[in-house]
RNA sequence: GAGCCAUUAGCUCAGUUGGCAGAGCAUCUGACUUUUAAUCAGAGGGUCGGAGGUUCGAAUCCUCCAUGGCUCACCA
């Protein structure tokens, strides 16, 4: 009701021209228009015709969008209208759109929305236009756009208000476009090869398939506690246990962590499994797919990324986690070593470690600190020590490891996937396991699910499964540096917080 | 969670040693029938993020708070 009290100067003469507009009988809101053309149309259709060849043409184009530039002449005057597709320029004449509609574009506003009936031409310099005929008012905008040249550059204000940052930034446009064409292509790529797209809860009663703290929420008619989902994981398996042997889901998961550039309480991942393969299988299917995705997207499988430049042509570089370690520290982990002398060489080399952990937690801590960060070039690292993969089936030659990999590029994980541990006792174990270092302060560990238990003893096919972090492929592919500038509406502290209550 | 930095007109930004709050775009009035960051003449627009403090005097110095950015931590 009162929302426009404090208005500016601006707003109150966009809401009296909206009045003016109202009284004389005009619809400012507009409805349905039908368009010919879009801008970019346009030029592909017409740019490469000389101004001679437009003018005798008179070639007729409909076309609507967002006023973005204005220039009135007297008795004449030019616009640049935007749409998705980017911008033309238009010319309105009062001798060719008659007195009350030339009245109307002298009274409109950058930022409002127009339809344009006219004629293509090219003006003096060349530039592709189109000369109205006939002008409609599609919406009357009561706010004031930001700087047409300097555009929006306030970051907090282009995240909480992405809708400007999309009106005013062209490359933002990109981004979120590449995103869904990232999206389509990874989708049309697995149905074609007979994958079977899914939804599975993203409220989970017992929150599982990852190492994470989960949002907690309640559900009131059946007074429980529900947890949003942390992994899609454990119900892609039961579905592989129920038969359907190829299955993926794309959604979002939740996790209760930190927020920086790289981490947002919600993100997308796709998690696929199949049945009969193994985790080397699913390696191949990986940089298949990315680099699919690539060309489809981008046209090519080298991508920069900062001063990177990535190839993702196949077959990628894959390297035992062990053997990457004794690569960069000279450190052998394959020896057979007690967790204390693993903790011990920990400390040797500088790697900070508690006492709680184990052979493999070491091993990985090793990683970590010393060769992520190396992995620039798409490399799968495999081998994962048990200690820290409890869902993956035990290597056979030896079993202190895993077949498991992940996917590193730039430096960052962006693929985690492994053989998938169908043996339901050894599955228990794990569980228990993972239980111990809840009791032993660790938030993140695993809980036990009879349920996702209960479903491997019916009998699971040896699977091999896969986890892509969304967010960080098409950050990697659209040279993003932020999560946020991939999310359309990244997490955000409201602006006013609410009153604080006593904790 | 910690450190550093930022917050001035609708937007983009200046603001000197603490001494009257500024510019460009946008807006308003007028001129202009191929302009293009249109141009020309004039005008209006501010709780300097918020609250305290120091001072004759604070956008400027100090403290606290809010929001954001970057880095680190946690993680994907």
């Amino acid at each position: 009701m009162s929302q426009e009290f404090e208005a500016s100067d601006q707003m109150q003469v966009r809401r009296e021209k909206l009045e003016q507009m109202q009284e004389t009988g005009l619809d400012p809101f507009g409805g349905r228009f039908e368009r010919t053309h879009d801008a970019s149309g346009l030029f592909s259709q017409y740019e490469d015709q000389s101004k001679e060849e437009l003018a005798e043409q008179e070639v007729p184009v409909t076309i609507a969008g967002r006023v973005m530039t204005k220039r009135g002449k007297g008795k004449a005057g030019f616009a640049h209208l935007q749409d998705l597709s980017g911008q033309i320029q238009i010319y309105v004449r009062k001798d060719d759109v008659g007195e009350e509609q030339y009245d109307l574009f002298g009274r409109a506003d950058i930022g409002d929305m127009l339809g344009i009936a006219g004629v293509m031409f090219k003006t003096k310099v060349g530039e592709l236009s189109v000369k109205a005929q006939n002008l409609t008012f599609l919406s009357k905008s009561l706010r004031p756009l930001p700087d047409k040249y300097h555009g929006l550059k306030d970051v907090e204000q282009r995240y909480r208000q992405r809708y400007l940052d999309l009106i005013m930034n062209p490359e933002v446009r990109d981004t979120f476009v590449a995103r869904s064409r990232i999206l389509q292509s990874m989708r049309r790529y697995l149905d074609d090869r007979g994958y079977l797209e899914v939804e599975t809860p993203t409220m989970h009663s017992i929150p599982g398939g990852a190492s994470a703290r989960p949002f907690v929420t309640h559900h009131n008619a059946l007074d429980m506690t529900l947890y949003m989902r942390i992994a899609i994981e454990l119900h892609l398996k039961r579905l592989i246990v129920g038969g359907m042997e190829k299955v993926y889901e794309i959604g979002r998961v939740f996790r209760n962590e930190g927020i920086s550039t790289r981490h947002n309480p919600e993100f997308t991942m796709i998690e696929l499994y199949e049945a009969y393969a193994d985790y080397e299988d699913i390696m191949t299917l990986t940089e298949e797919l990315v680099a699919h995705i690539a060309r489809d997207v981008l046209g090519t499988t080298k991508v920069v990324y900062g001063d990177m430049e990535i190839d993702l042509e196949p077959a990628w570089k894959r390297v035992h986690m062990v053997d990457a370690v004794q690569e960069h520290t000279g450190v052998d982990f394959r020896k057979d070593m007690t967790d204390e002398e693993a903790r011990a060489l920990a400390k040797e080399h500088g790697v900070p470690v508690k006492d709680t952990m184990k052979f493999g937690h070491v091993v990985n801590e090793f990683f970590e600190y010393f060769v992520e960060e190396k992995l620039v070039q798409p490399t799968f690292v495999y081998g994962h020590p048990l200690d820290i993969s409890p869902l993956a089936k035990k290597n056979a030659d030896d079993p202190r490891f895993t077949d498991r990999f992940e996917l590193f590029i730039v430096g960052r994980e962006h693929a985690n996937a492994f053989t998938e541990l169908n043996d339901p006792v050894d599955q228990r174990s794990r569980f228990e396991a993972q239980l111990l270092e809840r009791e032993q302060g660790d938030e993140e560990a695993h809980m036990m699910d009879e349920d996702f238990l209960e479903s491997l003893e019916y009998g699971m096919p040896p699977t091999g499964g896969l986890g892509i972090g969304i967010d960080r492929l098409v950050m990697l592919l659209t040279n993003s540096h932020s999560i946020r500038d991939v999310l359309l509406f990244p997490q955000m502290r409201p602006q006013q917080p609410e009153e604080k209550e006593e904790e």
